[in-house]
DNA sequence: ACTTTTAATGAACACATGTTCAATAAGTTT
DNA sequence: AAACTTATTGAACATGTGTTCATTAAAAGT
């Protein structure tokens, strides 16, 4: 059941007559009618496949989010709730971020659709949800985990939004720097025996 | 120096277009060309005063975001860092987050731009600055404080989205000890002696 | 009340949007 | 290779977008 190779050659073209684009202006700027005469592609196709612009770029970014979440399957070793797990973790977000900072830098714009954000903050809570100790749960009986992990998954892109407001200036060395000494503030009790 | 009548019925009448067509439509799918016609404000004349849609809808959460502030300001006992005094002020959100529900259900919808949460974030993260106790800059002298009130105030939002997410239909009672119990997670030292 | 200032209007323009439909061409099956 | 299936095309249409400009009308200043 494979796909027709006209569909995909259509698909191709749009997306990487976008890619040009974006070189050179903002996608807000950029037209379905300017991304076909790019591509070459009838504008009554690209209604066949997309229903705007920000559908094209979703692709690119389903990409990207799917390298983030490979990265996250990297094996290493595993210890109960500890803050230095927890940073090693997201230290692979920020690298991630970093990696394809020319596309997070559109996600972050405040012009853009939630829908990206979304989509970020659902592939990190996948990663806040494996972490989540089972021991938790039972010592909690009222805490409704759901609550707790967009807390902590929005807390990591809290720090992404600060650091794209910062135009990405700080270093990653630095960044996880600062990511241990907040987490460290939130969990003096663990101080002792970590890093 | 007073702004001219005109400009201001104009604008109220647009405003008022919108809240009307906000109840059968979403904001998405409401084009400048039919506010107008409602509002009986001639097309060009919108351009005066707005560049699109969302900026009437602005003007709106610009006033909510308001209240939000002014229920802020209201004085209540304040000591240190403590989870008591950072859940108090959290509820407060809540509550208006539920009196204006109908408002945030299109701020957290994912084809709106981020700009709203972006609004939402910085009005909350000016709350987060004022409740950070002073003995913590000097004990943490390497800490960046933009990256943890940053962290910090999306912690809370990410309640908001699963909030959101759920329907609102978590009580804001139930919420709130929530929110306690997530805090207090992250502050087992500071268990004893609060609430 | 008269004058000055400026907001609102309507018409026009080029271009974009979203949809329909018959004709064509390209890919898939046999 | 022929028969099929279906994606793409171009044309057309109504509507929306964003802008310009002379004209009108309403508010502000005197």
């Amino acid at each position: 059941m494979k796909k027709d190779l006209r569909i995909i050659k259509t698909q191709e073209s749009l997306r990487h007559a976008l890619l040009s684009l974006l070189k050179t202006k903002s996608i807000e700027t950029i037209t379905i009618a300017e991304l076909c005469r790019l591509a070459q592609i009838n504008r009554g196709t690209f209604y066949l496949h997309y229903k705007d612009v920000h559908e094209v770029f979703k692709e690119y970014l389903d990409v990207i989010v799917e390298d983030l979440r490979k990265s996250y399957e990297e094996p290493y070793y595993k210890t109960n709730y500890k803050i230095k797990d927890i940073t090693a973790d997201m230290i692979k977000i920020f690298h991630h971020v970093k990696k394809y900072q020319d596309f997070y830098q559109i996600i972050f714009d405040e012009r853009i659709p939630m829908m990206y954000y979304y989509l970020l903050f659902d592939t990190v809570r996948t990663f806040m949800r494996d972490s989540i100790e089972e021991g938790l749960l039972t010592s909690q009986p009222d805490l409704q985990v759901d609550y707790l992990i967009s807390y902590q998954t929005n807390a990591i892109l809290g720090i992404l939004i600060e650091w794209h407001r910062q135009e990405y200036k700080t270093s990653i060395k630095e960044l996880n720097m600062q990511l241990i000494t907040i987490v460290s503030l939130h969990n003096p009790i663990r101080m002792h025996g970590n890093d």
